[in-house]
RNA sequence: GGAGAGAUGGCUGAGUGGUCGAAAGCGAUCGCCUGCUAAGCGAUUGUACGCCCUAAAAAGGUGUACCGCGGGUUCAAAUCCCGCUCUCUCCGCCA
């Protein structure tokens, strides 16, 4: 969430760059809660003062033995209107509260203004796209050939958008997981975390996922509790209502996690294959910077994502998501597009994001300066480093061979026990 | 699932209705002392939201709230009552 005291300053510049989000969100409402809230305020302080200085009052001609009648019918009836004023101002901030709640982040001003994803700029492409003297298959064929993906038995488990993987398959996904984990934690610094897949809704609350985006999510029958939908969520609220110290940061999380994902409304879209399921694996890089560093350290998570697919030969390109692409929490996101030769696209496999203190600010991450001072909140990052199961996709995809079979990528074979290829049975 | 104990500031820990935002200690910061370090002495040391001051901010002044969370009783609640959450101990069950 934004700042209360910013909004109030900045009104027109709040709803200008919620405008270029392609939203439309009225701040007259805002305004004038606002300055109820106040006035409310000071009505409620001044009694409770009134209140405070004749108790005090009480006490102090009851220890002497005095009469307090007059005290007592002076203040029969304040109490009441304390309460009274009290309910108002709770109702009123509650209000406000869902205003602010759902007032989008501010994108950076570097992000360039855009409709939706045919806008983002691209910034960078890496690789040579692999040429092959056959057709291209997508990912869910050769899956599927080789007996490796299953989506007809994941469905009869379970339903659509799951997937049940088989032999080298599930061994592949297992080695990318534990490839990624590693090439984070000794090559790039972080720190190895294995949180909770469940968390509770303040949780959900502090990294923006609620109250807006509750249809998006699977809800734990009986508890208050919801299915992780990205690591982001458990990872980031490690340091929820905490002051951290300036000479920790940044600090560098790489947590493994499923996620789970409810994909409301995305009926028809990506039906086959692994790139758009109710629960994949992903692993997710985590930071908590100053705010003068976070820019900087916005690029080197990026790099650090990118350099996944670079060690294992997938092309890709990094595009800038334009103002009516960027997510609600973000200030400003790249997206890591891997090559899928299959289906002739580049696809999302990782998307990295600097949430500035928006985050922050509802999850109350805080540091304290190096010289002493009042608390700052921190910013927050995050970025897939990367999405497994699509990272699968353009492995097959891009290592698939005239015979049928696919090629395992160098670095994955000290994973796999050795083995080189994945052949069809047969 | 059953029984019991607990939750107070950065940390330890006192406080069972009235000048308690909260003793004491530790830690931290500043100053003094000291050849250096240590020790010693003195001072300062929570967060949020209003208002005043300010061009604005910081600083300062002032008010209010906060002693796990939410209600209640009372002129007055860290303190009494009710509900909840979490932690610990014991018992049961269990991967």
């Amino acid at each position: 969430m934004l700042d209360i005291k910013f909004i109030r300053q900045n009104l027109d510049l709040v709803q200008e760059k919620i405008r270029a989000r392609g939203m439309d969100i009225d701040l007259a409402a805002f305004r004038e809660l606002d300055a109820r809230r106040r006035d409310i305020l000071q009505e409620v302080e001044s009694l409770r003062n009134e209140r405070n200085t004749v108790s005090r009052l009480i006490g102090e001609r009851k220890k002497k033995g005095e009469g307090v009648d007059d005290l007592m019918a002076r203040m029969a009836g304040v109490g009441d209107r304390i309460k009274a004023l009290d309910e108002e101002l709770a109702a009123c901030e509650e209000e406000l509260r869902s205003i602010v709640m759902n007032i989008p982040n501010v994108p950076h001003d570097s992000v360039v203004f855009g409709r939706g994803p045919e806008d983002n700029p691209v910034i960078r492409e890496w690789g040579e796209r692999p040429s092959f003297a056959f057709p291209p298959q997508p990912h869910w064929e050769i899956g599927e050939r080789l007996g490796i993906l299953d989506f007809a038995r994941a469905a009869k488990i379970t339903g659509a958008r799951f997937t049940l993987y088989r032999g080298l398959g599930a061994m592949l996904e297992r080695a990318l997981i534990n490839f990624m984990c590693d090439l984070h934690i000794f090559e790039h610094g972080y720190t190895e975390v294995l949180p909770p897949f469940m968390v509770n809704r303040q949780s959900m609350t502090g990294t923006g996922q609620l109250p807006k985006f509750e249809e998006d999510l699977f809800r734990v029958a009986g508890v208050d509790y919801f299915l992780i939908p990205t690591a982001e969520v458990p990872v980031t609220n490690i340091h929820r209502e905490e002051i951290l110290e300036e000479k920790d940061l940044p600090i560098k999380y790489v947590a493994y996690t499923p996620c789970f994902r409810a994909e409301a409304g995305s009926y028809g879209k990506d039906t086959r294959g692994l790139i758009r399921q109710h629960q994949f694996n992903k692993v997710e890089l985590v930071k908590f910077t100053t705010p003068d560093t976070s820019y900087e350290e916005l690029e080197l998570l990026t790099s650090d994502a990118e350099d996944v697919l670079k060690k294992l030969g997938i092309p890709f390109r990094t595009v800038s998501l334009c103002t009516g692409d960027l997510g609600f929490s973000a200030a400003k996101t790249y997206d890591i597009e891997a090559w899928m030769p299959g289906q002739g696209a580049y696809r999302e496999i990782s998307s990295c994001s600097n949430f500035e203190d928006f985050q922050a600010r509802r999850a109350q991450i805080r540091f304290r300066p190096a010289g002493g001072g009042k608390p700052i909140l921190v910013h927050t990052l995050n970025g897939s480093g990367l999405a497994v199961g699509r990272t699968v996709a353009a492995v097959l995809e891009n290592y698939q061979q005239s015979d049928g079979s696919v090629i395992i990528p160098q670095v994955l074979r000290k994973y796999m026990g050795g083995i080189d290829r994945i052949a069809p049975v047969g």
